[in-house]
DNA sequence: ATGTCC
C-alpha cells in the first residue's frame, strides 16, 4: 500500500483523513512490514465505508485486513440508527456468522501422537467436509424454523451438543430476533440437508496443541496448558448464510437508492436501519447466526463422538464460540455518551474485556476469548479482549489473511505436494479436494504470528496461547 | 464463502 496519503498515528495505526463526503476517518492498524504488504483496496474500501450515513467514530480494518466485497475482509464499521445510519448485507459478508469455536480435552500431544493417523481418518469419516457433503440430518420446515430460532440452544435440545456449551457461546448460544419468515424459502431449501457440514474454503477442523503460553494466568483460566490438546472448528451458516446475504445484496441496491443514499459503490448496498428491508435483513441474518451457532453445536459434537471412542475417559468441554462475521446491537460510548449502535464486524472478531456483562460468569475475570484461525498447517492463536478502551468497538482480527489469490495458489502448488511436506512435519491433512489444499497452502497467508503480535501492540487484544496443528480436515 | 454459473 502506498501509505504516503496516511497519517501515522503511532506504530500500529494509520488514518485515512476524511476528505470529500467521507463522515468519519479511516483507521487502519498494522505495522509497517503488514500496511506495506496490504493492498491499496483495503484503503479505498475502508475509506467508502466511511461515506456512509450514521457511521460513528471511524471506519477501521484490522491488522489481516484485505479486499473483499464492497466493505473490506477484517472491516469494522457501527452506525447509529437514530443518524441515518444503515445495515449493510456487504458489512457482514457472504458466510454469516462465520466463527470459530474450541473445545479443552485434556489430552497430550503423546495421547494423540499415538493413535494420530487412525484418528484423523476417523475424523474425516465423520466429519462432512468439501463442497455439497451431506451429513444426513435432513430438517422438515417445523424443524428448520425451530433452528433458526434456537440456534445451538436446539441443538443442545436435539441431543448434539451439552447445555453446559450454551453459556460459552456468543448470545448463550441463542440469538434473539430471528425472524425465519425473513429468510427466503430457497435459503431454507439449501440448507436443509446442511447442518453439521463442514463446507469448504478455508473451513476445517484441527487438532492443535497448546505450543506456547504468553499469559499463565489467563491461559490457566481458560484450561490451556503448553502440551495439551485443543478440537478447533471453523466454519459458518453453509448455503443458508450464503443465499441470504445474495439476496438481500441484490434488494439493498434499489433500497438505498429510494432511500435517497449515494453508494460510492454498488457493493457497499445497504438500507436504513429503520427500514423495512433493513428490518428484513436483521430477521434473517439472525436467523443465519442461529444457524451457524446450530452447526458448529453439531460438528462439536460429532468430534466429540469420535473422541470419545479413542478416549472415553475424557470429556471435551467448549472453551469458547465467537463469531467474526456479524451485524450487532451493542453499547459504546462515543462522543461522552453511552449509545447503541450496529457494528458490522466482517472477518474481524468481537473481544469483549473483563466483566463484560455478556460474559459468563467463569469468563468475566479474564475477558472474551480471542480464536484466531491461522492457515493450514501453521499456526493459531487465543488472545483475550481488553479491558476499558478496546479499540474498534473492541474488534481483533480473525486470521492470518491471505498474501495471494485462490488462483495463483492452485498455479504455483500441487494439493498432493502440500499435503506431503506436511505430514513430514507431524501435520496430518484430510480433504476430498487436492484443489482446496492447495489453495490453502500455508504459503499463500501472511504470517498468523506477525498478525497477532501487530493485533496486541495495537491494543485491540492481548496474546494468551499459540496453537499448533497436529490433524487438519479441511473440506 | 458458495448446489465455486440457473
Amino acid at each position: 500500500m502506498d501509505t504516503s496519503k496516511l497519517t501515522r498515528i503511532d506504530d500500529t495505526t494509520w488514518q485515512i483523513d476524511p476528505t470529500g463526503d467521507m463522515r468519519v476517518p479511516g483507521i487502519i492498524f498494522a505495522d509497517e512490514a503488514l500496511i506495506e504488504a496490504m493492498d491499496d483496496k483495503v484503503a479505498e474500501q475502508t475509506a467508502n465505508v466511511a461515506r456512509l450515513p450514521g457511521i460513528v467514530q471511524a471506519s477501521y480494518a484490522m491488522p489481516d485486513a484485505h479486499w473483499g466485497y464492497g466493505f473490506p475482509i477484517g472491516g469494522v464499521a457501527a452506525f447509529d440508527p437514530d443518524e441515518g445510519g444503515v445495515v449493510s448485507a456487504g458489512g457482514v459478508g457472504f458466510d454469516v456468522s462465520c466463527g470459530v469455536r474450541s473445545l479443552l480435552t485434556g489430552l497430550t500431544v503423546a495421547d494423540i501422537r499415538a493413535v494420530q493417523e487412525r484418528l484423523a481418518d476417523a475424523l474425516a469419516a465423520q466429519i462432512p467436509a468439501g463442497v455439497g457433503s451431506r451429513s444426513g440430518i435432513s430438517l422438515n420446515r417445523q424443524e428448520m424454523d425451530a433452528m433458526l430460532v434456537g440456534g445451538a440452544a436446539w441443538a443442545v435440545e436435539q441431543g448434539w451438543g451439552e447445555p453446559e456449551d450454551l453459556e460459552r457461546i456468543e448470545e448463550m448460544g441463542r440469538m434473539a430476533g430471528a425472524d425465519p419468515d425473513c429468510v427466503s424459502e430457497q435459503a431454507k431449501k439449501r440448507q436443509r440437508r446442511e447442518m453439521g457440514t463442514l463446507g469448504s474454503g478455508n473451513h476445517y477442523l484441527e487438532i492443535q496443541a497448546v505450543e506456547k503460553v504468553f499469559d499463565a494466568e489467563t491461559a490457566a483460566a481458560f484450561g490451556l496448558v503448553e502440551g495439551e490438546v485443543l478440537v478447533t472448528i471453523h466454519c459458518g451458516s453453509r448455503g443458508l448464510g450464503h443465499q441470504i446475504g445474495t439476496e438481500f445484496l441484490r434488494d439493498m441496491l434499489p433500497a438505498a437508492a429510494e432511500a435517497g443514499i449515494r453508494l460510492p459503490e454498488r457493493e457497499l448496498a445497504c438500507a436504513p436501519i429503520h427500514s423495512p428491508i433493513g428490518q428484513r435483513y436483521l430477521g434473517a441474518m439472525r436467523a443465519a447466526i442461529n444457524c451457524a451457532l446450530a452447526n458448529r453445536e453439531i460438528l462439536g459434537h460429532f468430534a466429540r463422538e469420535v473422541f470419545d471412542r479413542f478416549f472415553p475417559e475424557h470429556r471435551l468441554p467448549l472453551l469458547y464460540d465467537v463469531s467474526h462475521n456479524t451485524c450487532k446491537v451493542e453499547t459504546h460510548t462515543v462522543g461522552g455518551r453511552p449509545r447503541q449502535l450496529y457494528v458490522h464486524r466482517k472477518g474481524a472478531t468481537r473481544a469483549f474485556g473483563p466483566a463484560h456483562s455478556e460474559l459468563p460468569e467463569a469468563l468475566r475475570g479474564e475477558g472474551q476469548p480471542v480464536l484466531i484461525g491461522g492457515s493450514m498447517g501453521t499456526g493459531s492463536h487465543v488472545l483475550v479482549g481488553m479491558g476499558t478502551g478496546g479499540k474498534g468497538f473492541y474488534s481483533a482480527c480473525h486470521g492470518a489473511g491471505r498474501a495471494m489469490s485462490r488462483h495463483a495458489a492452485l498455479k504455483r502448488w500441487h494439493g498432493r505436494q502440500v499435503v506431503d511436506d506436511l505430514a513430514e512435519r507431524g501435520i496430518l491433512i484430510r480433504s476430498p479436494s487436492a484443489r482446496g489444499v492447495a489453495e490453502e497452502a500455508p504459503g499463500a497467508y501472511k504470517d498468523v504470528d506477525q498478525v497477532v503480535e501487530v493485533a496486541e501492540r495495537a491494543g485491540l487484544a492481548r496474546r494468551v496461547a499459540r496453537l499448533t496443528p497436529l490433524i487438519c480436515v479441511k473440506g
